[in-house]
DNA sequence: GTCCTCGCGTTTTTT
DNA sequence: ACGCGAGGAC
């Protein structure tokens, strides 16, 4: 086949044969194009039919590009085994949930339901949020379920607080149980499980997928990487594309260590560098490789811009963040009345309360501007979870969490104590919904007792309605109707505006619910609630985010996290300071995933990227002082120009570590400014100490230590920084500390 | 059962 | 600055 479009690397990308094959594709290697060609080929080449290649991506976004990519170039492939890793899950799940006593329609809770079912369980053990937040204790069963530790080990290897949480970890696994319902990492772990415990369904799957393809391969966590491994044929039939450089998702349980050993766990595995930048000038790929080549983790890669030089990498100092935004302003407004267009350019910082100022200040100066909605969007909106949790328990009469959501709304008299006395009903018995009111009828009083009747057999109405399969706007419409929804939101005596914009969500659920029936094809054994459900628990995306069409001409403001996978021609990348690029948080910061999310907001950039700073700043209510991002310091004078930072010796940053600052700026920089002394490199020292040899190192996370001083602990995480292993460590007294191993002489406990 | 005030903590986000 | 949760008052 001829591919005479694509560079050597790239080509030998698409077509290698056999084997496990590793592709490093950095930031607009063509990556996309690498992979969509890879597929077409494996299915010319092989004359495969469509079914036999499963391609997994992280996020919908991605799967529905590649549906679509692949369907612009072969109209006549259906690909149908493309989606995330949790899509592809609960679908080969369902198809086999009678074997291991699932119901075909579980249903998925999400990050909230989750949150409320621990809020729960800790009411129910009486324990406070306060010291067992429910985030963290959450993150923290995730990591058990993840790392295969069941409940009974993590009560035995647990103490303090952790005890308790071991506990919650119990109760949680068998509330999810009993509600018949899988969280997001359930998907993986029972899939795998399956697989691993039923011969007949692993060599089912093994022989169906010819070829497996797995995309961002950076941000796979332990869960992801098992199912992978006992999916595929030992990694024999798996092509996994990433960039280690752009692993940011760690909070998250990605593990860049999975990208970075593959070619030790998956035994002569190929490894193809896609090292030509097609999208950004020599100036922002040069910048851009020396700040992340002090990386202390990575593959060494080379990069090199198609490009031309382009223009220097401006730095700008601002005195505060409302000259930061004035100025940003002011140079999107200059490219504009260069011939660029507002939607060419992007603004991007780290934290979203960064954006406020952006949007109060581009306001001023009449710069369209369009902010993608945070935690207040449209699935998160009371008005959507109410209806969604009305239907969920059509589809589903064991979910607790959807029952107690609507018992009261609206209103129906029913308080603490009455919520109080249905759970106790359904803690003792797993019950449907209909059955629990009833139970709880008869311990109430008349009058509420016809309520709870009244509410039980509006249940069985909708259940019936569910289950005749006509769609989903019946049903959505009969729980409108018999709620009275319209003017229980009228009573809530809330703004005009805020009314406003409840119904206008509701309209918009009813268009999602109208759009769906149109196009819902039967699929055996499945109601059409169960799958919109399903659809919708699989993509928290913002429906307004979806519309296409029109694009229209606005500056982006985001996150850099939200940037990735974008490309804008302009880019002001906001915020470069100590304390907030790299983030400095409540515990402590992990530098080195800041430093890979550095570089993955400059090499948005095609053209030209602004990179700004400001001396003072007002956070969370009060204005500090702030000193440049020690990542400009790696910027080489050669491809930035402007107000490049003075190093300020002191106040570097505490803890154990060499800071990156300083050792690595560049040697010739010259200190219009010199206030600091000490941080500047000898001349001729330019020569960056050797890479020190990777790195995460998984097998110690969870272990139970003892510390001289600080007594027992358990690690929480560990990675090799310069030949240490660094690991942080939470004691019982004294909360996290970040040791060296070598030095910490930790003991076994 | 609902409203109000006080105090605290504050990343990043997908499924 | 601001929102959220806990706890008290009505």
């Amino acid at each position: 086949m001829i591919l005479p479009e694509l560079n050597p690397s790239q080509n030998e990308a698409v077509t290698h044969a056999g084997g496990p094959l590793l592709v490093l594709a950095p930031a607009g290697s063509g990556k996309t194009r690498v992979v969509i060609s890879r597929l077409l080929h494996l299915f010319e080449k092989h004359g495969w039919s469509d079914d036999r290649i499963l391609a997994v991506t992280f996020t919908r976004k991605a799967a529905r590009e590649m549906v679509s990519r692949i369907a612009e170039s072969r109209p006549s492939f259906a690909v149908p085994w493309v989606g995330t890793f949790h899509s592809v899950a609960a679908r080969m799940l369902r198809q086999h949930a009678d074997r291991i006593g699932l119901p075909r329609e579980f249903a998925i809770v999400d990050g909230p339901d989750q949150r409320q079912i621990l809020r729960d369980l800790l009411e129910a053990a009486g324990l406070s949020e306060k010291e067992h937040d429910p985030k963290s204790v959450l993150l923290r069963i995730s990591q058990w379920k993840t790392s295969g530790v069941s409940p009974d080990e993590a009560e035995r290897t647990s103490f303090g607080p952790f005890r308790a949480d071991a506990g919650l970890y119990r109760s949680y696994e068998a509330r999810l149980g009993a509600q018949k319902v899988l969280d997001f990492d359930d998907l993986l772990l029972r899939l795998t499980r399956l697989l691993k415990n039923d011969p007949e369904v692993r060599t089912f799957y093994r022989n169906q997928f010819e070829h497996i393809l797995v995309d961002e391969y950076q941000d796979t966590n332990a869960a992801q990487e098992a199912l992978l491994r006992i999916l595929s044929r030992d990694g024999r039939n798996v092509t996994v594309v990433g960039d280690d450089d752009q692993s940011i998702y760690r909070f998250r349980g990605a593990d860049v260590g999975h990208i970075l050993s593959f070619a030790r766990h998956y035994p002569d595995a190929r490894r193809v560098v896609l090292s030509v930048n097609y999208r950004s000038t020599r100036a922002i790929v040069g910048a851009a490789k020396a700040m992340i080549s002090s990386a202390t983790s990575r593959f060494d890669k080379d990069m090199s811009s198609a490009g031309g030089k382009g223009l220097p990498v401006v730095l700008k100092k601002a005195g505060n963040e409302s000259d930061e935004a004035r100025h940003i302003g002011l140079r999107i407004l200059e490219k504009v009345s260069s011939g660029s267009r507002f939607r060419d350019q992007a603004v991007l910082f780290r934290m979203n309360v960064q954006a406020q100022t952006f949007s109060r200040i581009l306001t001023e100066q009449g710069i369209p501007y369009k902010i993608r909605a945070g935690s207040d969007g449209f699935f998160s909106r009371r008005e959507i979870r109410d209806l969604l949790a009305y239907m969920r328990l059509c589809v589903n009469p064991f979910d607790r969490v959807s029952l107690s959501r609507v018992l009261n709304v609206p209103q129906r008299g029913f308080g603490d104590k009455t919520r109080n006395r249905l759970e106790a009903l359904a803690d003792k018995e797993a019950l449907p919904a209909r059955r629990l009111l009833s139970l709880l009828a008869e311990e109430l009083p008349q009058k509420a007792a016809d309520t709870a009747r009244r509410f039980a057999d509006d249940l069985s109405e909708g259940r019936v309605l569910a289950e005749k399969g006509e769609g989903v706007c019946p049903l959505l419409s009969f729980w409108l109707e018999r709620t009275g929804y319209e003017r229980y939101l009228e009573g809530l005596g809330e703004p005009e505006g805020t009314l406003r914009d409840r119904r206008e969500n509701l309209r918009e659920l009813s268009r999602m619910a109208d759009r769906f029936d149109r196009s819902w094809k039967a699929v055996p054994e499945r109601t059409p609630a169960g799958v919109f459900l399903e659809e919708l628990a699989l993509s928290q995306d913002d429906p307004g985010d979806t519309e296409a069409g029109e694009t229209p001409d606005r500056v982006a403001l985001l996150t850099i996290h939200q940037a990735k996978g974008l490309e804008f021609r302009h880019v002001y990348l906001a915020g470069a300071e100590e304390g907030i690029l790299p983030l400095r948080g409540r515990n402590r910061v992990d530098v080195e995933e800041e430093r890979r999310l550095f570089y993955v907001g400059m090499t948005r950039a095609r053209e030209t990227l602004e990179i700004t700073y400001c001396l003072t700043r007002q956070l969370f209510g009060k204005t500090d002082s702030f000193k440049p991002s020690r990542f400009l310091f790696d910027l080489p004078r050669e491809f930035t120009e402007g107000d490049r930072p003075s190093p300020a010796g002191a106040g570097e940053p505490s803890g154990i570590g060499r800071s990156v600052s300083g050792t690595h700026s560049s040697s010739g920089a010259r200190h219009s400014e010199p206030m600091g002394v000490s941080r500047r490199s000898e001349p001729g020292s330019s020569e960056v100490p050797p890479k020190p040899k990777i790195v995460s190192r998984p097998e110690w996370i969870g272990r139970v230590v003892r510390h001289a001083r600080f007594g027992q602990g358990v690690v929480e995480e560990a990675s090799g920084e310069g030949g240490d292993l660094e690991l942080a460590i939470r004691f019982e007294e004294v909360g996290v500390k970040r040791l060296l191993e070598r030095f910490a002489n930790l003991t076994a406990d």
